[in-house]
DNA sequence: AGGAACGTTGACAGCGCTACCAGCAACGAC
DNA sequence: GTCGTTGCTGGTAGCGCTGTCAACGTTCCT
C-alpha cells in the first residue's frame, strides 16, 4: 500500500478523504457536523474512516479551531466520598460526548483554586465546573471574563457566575434540626470537621434554628479544621460530652462523623436514640444499614455531577438551559437513630427544589 | 502597543522572543531546556515571558512535537474508596510535574478498557497507568506496542508489560486466613461482592489456605457479582448463616462488607468476636473505630498511586527504575473482631515486600 | 425564463509551536 | 596554521486540522 503516512505511522484525515474520494475539508466536516454532508458522501467517509481506523488528532484540531474539547473540573478533595459521587456523575455525563474531563484538586484552598483556574483558562477549556461559591475576588473576575460556560456546583447562592446547581446547606441543616425538635429533642449538639464553606453554612443553619427556638449555646458546638473521619467523630463527640453531658441529640456535619458518634455511644453504652439521637448529613450508603439505622440528610450528589456536566455540555453546544440555577433540594431521611417512635421508615422531610426555600421548622413539614 | 497579537488576544512565543530580542526558537528552547541557553539570553527570555504573562499553547506544542504531556489512567471504578486513595496518590505525584492526568473509568469491563486504551493510545500519551493484569489479548498487544512507559497497578503478577506496582491479593488473603487459624477459628466463611479479578484472587487465596488445612467447603463461600456495599455485606452474611449456622469466622473481601457483617451480627445479637470473628480487607479508616474494632488487611493504596505516577514520570524522563516490579506488600492489622484475647493492638502480620512471598501459614508469623 | 435562495463542496491559508539542520564563534589538539 | 570539536543560535519547513469564503448545482419563487 503506497499510501503516504505521517512519520508516526498514524492515519490522517487526508488519507480518509482520499479513500472516500472527497476533499479533506469534507471529511473534516463529517466528524464535526455529519448532517452537512450529502448522504452519499457521508457513508463513503464513514466507511473509509472505519476501514482505516482513523482517530482524529486532537492537538491539531485544538490548534486549528482555537478551542479545546476539554471540560475543566475543580474540586476540593479526592478523598471525600461526596466528591467521588459527584465526579462519577460528571464522568458519566461526559462519556459519549466529545468532551474530556480535566480534573484538579484544590485541597480546600481558594488560593490553590485561583492558581489552577489561571492554568485552566490559559488552555481555553470548552467549559468549567467549579465547586462552591466562595472564590477569591481574582478568581471570580477570571471566571466572569472567561468565554466559556461555567457551572458552580455543590451549593446555591446569589449571583451565579453563569450556571449553578446544588442545594442550600443552610436550609438542609435547619430541616435536620427541625426534625430533631419534632422528635422532642432540645439540647442538640453540633459536631463538624474540616469546616469548609459548606460545612460552615450547615453550622449557620443549625445555629439559626437553635436561636429561633431560644436553645442556642456556643458550648453545644464542637468543630475542628482537621479533615473528617469516623474516628474523629468519636473524638469530637467525646469533647462535646465532656462539655455538656446532658445533651439529647447530635447533629453531625457529615455521615462519617455520625458513624463515629454511633460507635462512641456504643463504646460508652449510651443508648441511641433513647438517650441520644444522631443525625448525619449526605446519607451515604452505610447509614441505612447501621444498627440502629442512622438518620441523615440525603443529597443528590451523583445527579448533581451528572446534571452539571450535562447542562455544561448543552451550554457549550449553544443550548443554554432556561433555568441557569438549579436547586436539587435535599431530604431528611428519618431512621431509628432519631426516631422517638423507634420506627424504621418514618416520614421524610423534603427540601423544595425551588428558588425560595425557607423550609424546615416543624410546621412546614409534609 | 503595536505588538501583533493572535486573534484570541493571547501572547505567543514569537512576542516573547521579540521582546527578549532572540529568535522564537531560542525562546522555545528556554521553556523546554533552559540549560541550553547562555545565561544572558536565558534571563532575557525569562523576564520577557513574565512581563507578558506568557502561557504556552499546549495544543501547538503537542502538534509540533508529536507527543503530549498527558498521562492516561484507567481505573475500574470511581465509587470505590480504594481507587480514590490510589487516584489521590496519582494526582499528588503529578502535581508540580509538567504532566497532566487523563482519567477514564472502565467500569470493571475489560472490553471497555480495550476501547478506552485504543482512544488513549491514539493521542500518544506520555505514559499510561492501567489497573490490574487481566487485559484482553488485544489490549495486551496494544500496550506492548505502545511507545510510552506503562505502569500496571493494584497487583503484581508475572510478565509485566513494563512496570508494575501492587501486592499479592492471593498471599494477603492467605495471611488473613492464617491469622484466623492462629486465633483458633476453623469454620471460616468467605463473603465477596463484585468479584473482579483481584477479589477473585483473594478468594483463591482463601480457598487454598482452607484446602491446605483440609477445611475447605464450597458452602462456606458466598459471592455475588453485584457491586459491593455495607448493606450487601449484611445480606451475604445472612445467606452464609442460612447455609452454615455454625461458622466461627468470616473473611470479607473488603471492609464495607465487613462493616455490613458487623451490623448484621449486632442485629442478630451475635457476639463479635466471641461467637463469630470478622476480618475485612483494605483497612479503611473506619475499621479502627468500629465497636468492636475490626481486623483488616492493610494495603498501601495512596502510596501505590503516588509511587506509580512517580515511577512513570521518571521513566518518561528517561530514568527507568532499576526495579520495574514493586511489591508494596500488605499487613494484617489484628483488632478486636478477630482477637481471641480481646486485646486491641495485637501483633501485625506483614506481607514481605519481596518477590517470593509464601507468607501466611501460622508458623511463618513474625 | 430569470434570478434568488439554499445545500453542498472545495481551495487556501494559517493555528503556535518545534524538529531538523546549518551556521557561527571560540577553543584546543596536532 | 589547520582541522575538528563544542556551545549556542537561527532559518526553514512542517505537525494535522479547520475557518473562511467562493463556487457549484439544484430548487423554488416571481
Amino acid at each position: 500500500m503506497g499510501r503516504k503516512r505521517t512519520k508516526s505511522g498514524k492515519i490522517r484525515l487526508a488519507e480518509v478523504a482520499e479513500l472516500a474520494g472527497v476533499s479533506p475539508i469534507t471529511a473534516s466536516r463529517f466528524f464535526r457536523n455529519p448532517e452537512a454532508l450529502s448522504v452519499a458522501k457521508r457513508t463513503r467517509v464513514e466507511s473509509a474512516a472505519k476501514e482505516l481506523g482513523y482517530v482524529p488528532n486532537l492537538a491539531a484540531r485544538a490548534l486549528a479551531s482555537q478551542r479545546t474539547e476539554v471540560i475543566g473540573v475543580l474540586i476540593p478533595s479526592l478523598t471525600n466520598n461526596v466528591f467521588s459521587d459527584v465526579l462519577r456523575g460528571i464522568y458519566d455525563a461526559s462519556e459519549g460526548s466529545r468532551y474530556s474531563i480535566q480534573l484538579s484538586n484544590t485541597r480546600y484552598s481558594i488560593l490553590q483554586e485561583e492558581r489552577l483556574l489561571r492554568l485552566f483558562l490559559a488552555q481555553k477549556p470548552a467549559g468549567l465546573i467549579v465547586t462552591g461559591i466562595d472564590q477569591t475576588t481574582e478568581s471570580r473576575a477570571m471566571l466572569e471574563a472567561a468565554d466559556c460556560p461555567i457551572v458552580q456546583i455543590m451549593e446555591i447562592g446569589p449571583n451565579p457566575v453563569d450556571m449553578m446547581i446544588g442545594f442550600s446547606h443552610y436550609d438542609a441543616a435547619r430541616a435536620a434540626i427541625a426534625h430533631l425538635f419534632d422528635q422532642g429533642h432540645r439540647k442538640i449538639g453540633f459536631v463538624g470537621a474540616r469546616m469548609d464553606p459548606r460545612v460552615q453554612r450547615r453550622l449557620d443553619g443549625y445555629q439559626s434554628a437553635m436561636k429561633d427556638a431560644g436553645l442556642f449555646e456556643q458550648r453545644l458546638v464542637v468543630t475542628t479544621a482537621t479533615p473528617t473521619s469516623v474516628t474523629l467523630g468519636g473524638a469530637l463527640f467525646t469533647d462535646l460530652l465532656a462539655r455538656e453531658p446532658d445533651i439529647d441529640a447530635v447533629f453531625c456535619a457529615n455521615d462519617d462523623l455520625a458513624l463515629g458518634v454511633l460507635f462512641e455511644c456504643r463504646r460508652r453504652e449510651i443508648a441511641v436514640p433513647e438517650q441520644i439521637a444522631i443525625v448525619g448529613f449526605n446519607d451515604l450508603e452505610f447509614m441505612a444499614s447501621a444498627v440502629p439505622t442512622l438518620t441523615s440528610v440525603r443529597t443528590n450528589r451523583y445527579e448533581m455531577g451528572k446534571t452539571a456536566a450535562t447542562m455544561l455540555i448543552e451550554a457549550i453546544d449553544g443550548r443554554r438551559p432556561e433555568q441557569p440555577v438549579l436547586d436539587l433540594g435535599f431530604k431528611v431521611i428519618e431512621r431509628q437513630s432519631s426516631s422517638s417512635r423507634r420506627s424504621d421508615n418514618g416520614p421524610a422531610v423534603s427540601g423544595a427544589a425551588a428558588a425560595n426555600k425557607m423550609i424546615a421548622l416543624p410546621s412546614s413539614r409534609d
